[in-house]
DNA sequence: GGCCAGGTTGACGTGCACGTAAGGTGCGAC
DNA sequence: GTCGCACCTTACGTGCACGTCAACCTGGCC
């Protein structure tokens, strides 16, 4: 896969793939000056791409990244991985948890709001 | 309260504060030149940062904060800020789903690693 | 009056995640 | 051959959310 068929598939630009492979992120093939992405690069940036939304920073799914990584396994650096992956998931725990309730208080006003509205124009 | 006094209580900076004031997050009133906050400043301070941690904006999180805001209310501000606001709660619904995928995947992971971890030390 | 802690306002600096412009390369179509 | 297009690298620019620093009040205490 070249570079623009992944940013239509993915609906980013080549500078967000060769940023991310700068960062080492992203270690597409290369045919002579042409990157290609292989379908590990895809699951890879699907990943990325989500952890994005998460807010976490790239630096820490670089990390997360390293325990779906088969490669280099050794104990200490997968017991480093699985340390900062159950770091990231008690950090995502309790952004579910408060997500949730930042919706329920959200979704109050929201119906506060409406409430509001229709009796300003029952009056009218 | 003083800005120490918002800053202890909050864990912010008294810079974080004069930088939300400069962008109409919020409005202490002025004793001279100090400034004092109230218990509603306290309230909106609260919101404007659960609403960083879910990654909004500070423009997003200052128009949310019109649906709060008793004062100015006409149908046609409101019904902006309900649209924006549902809005929101889309984008924060979708958040919520993804997040509780990427937690079960990642939660599978670190079971793998672990297992992965015990499989070679028994080995050894 | 002297002085200091704590407040104030700009103005500039920083880290992150890219965007953008400049100039160069490979390669198939005509 | 050369045109155009997509790709490459390098370097600098941008927007956000603040941090940092300089310079200046201001009230309270000795």
């Amino acid at each position: 896969m070249t570079i623009r068929q992944m940013c239509d598939a993915f609906g980013v630009t080549p500078r967000t793939l060769r940023f991310y492979e700068s960062r080492e992120l992203l270690f597409p093939e290369r045919r002579g000056q042409q990157r290609l992405y292989s379908r590990a690069d895809r699951a890879r940036l699907t990943l990325i791409l989500r952890g994005r939304r998460f807010g976490f920073s790239l630096e820490q799914i670089r990390q997360l990244l390293e325990l779906y990584d088969p490669a280099e396994r050794n104990i200490t650096q997968t017991e480093a991985a699985l340390g900062a992956a159950r770091e990231r998931l008690a950090d995502m725990e309790q952004q579910h948890r408060e997500l949730g309730e930042a919706m329920s208080e959200l979704r109050q006003q929201i119906a506060d709001g409406e409430l509001w509205l229709n009796n300003l124009k029952s009056d009218a």
